[in-house]
DNA sequence: GCCTAATCCTACTAATATAGTAGGATTAGG
DNA sequence: CCTAATCCTACTATATTAGTAGGATTAGGC
């Protein structure tokens, strides 16, 4: 029941992101975001090309450039970042509402197994299709300021 | 987010196994399971003495030989079948409440996502923990009769 | 006591997915 | 025009997955 890394890192990135911009730094490097969550810089290059692509982040080359926010994150769910990453939320295909797939099995329309993994999908879907990158964003902010600790990527934070 | 077909295989398997045992075929061999099911035999072989060796099943050799629950099939949840396969059910190691382990994460403390990512496991452990075997085989053999549909694996189904 | 039918067991393989790396092309600011 | 950033293609190394091969062991029936 895994999410890979390179979701697990697109997640962390797109977080950042947000806890950035609400801080009033809106860009951010990808030098910057590795360091933060100790990930290869090369292969966060990648995954945040990837997000471009999907039309998630927009980015500026050159200097002074970086990567920012295209879609609004509170209209991101954490559920379709999944899916880009890591494929359908569903444990088996045939149980899949976005791809479905059938599955191995001779008889799927009395699969009781079917029916276990379906509830399962809809429980995760529940979550991770309600939840948005803003809303995650909010309660790490949350969290950060209730224990008083140091705000990353603040306006004045970065490094000359 | 999937289960392996390991992990697939091993719960049709048991499933089978608690449908014929209903049905009042206590024992079935791993031919029998593996054509129902369209399972490779000697990968099915692999599976199965992986659920003897956990204390699942138990075996008998030889002729009229095969397999059947050693643990009832009331006691043994879908969850704990999952984790033996494919191990913990977190989408992230650092969300696992079984098998909690670190992820790369600076600051686990004020991290967003594993409180999202807890909320995803505790779901699916909400099920699958829940759920037995015997759940799952009365809900397909509640189908299969409301369907009249042929029953498998019955008194004398089996052929010579 | 042999034949056969079943599980047991170790080792191996092919394909795929994952996690990253290398190296240069392109673009933009100063 | 230099430098700092993203863009892009291709490659590699490792792990996981999904199986396969082939024999050893055991039990029942004649």
């Amino acid at each position: 029941m895994k999410v890979s890394k390179r979701g697990e890192y697109a997640l962390r990135s797109l977080i950042n992101l947000g806890i950035a911009q609400e801080l009033g730094c809106p860009i951010l490097q990808i030098r910057e975001l590795a360091k933060k969550e100790n990930i290869p810089v090369k292969f966060l290059e990648a995954i945040l090309l990837e997000l471009n692509r999907a039309g998630y982040l927009a980015s500026k080359r050159g200097r002074g450039g970086g990567y920012y926010f295209k879609k609004p994150m509170n209209k991101i769910t954490i559920g379709e970042i999944v899916r880009l990453i890591d494929g359908p939320l569903a444990p088996i295909s045939c149980a899949s509402v976005t791809a479905y797939k059938p599955c191995s099995c001779p008889d799927e329309a009395h699969c009781g197994l079917r029916i276990l993994m379906v509830d399962v999908r809809n429980a995760i879907a529940e979550i991770l299709d309600h939840y948005t990158v803003a809303d995650t964003v909010e309660v790490t902010l949350r969290k950060l300021r209730r224990d008083k600790a140091p705000l990353p990527f603040g306006k004045g934070a970065r490094r000359k």
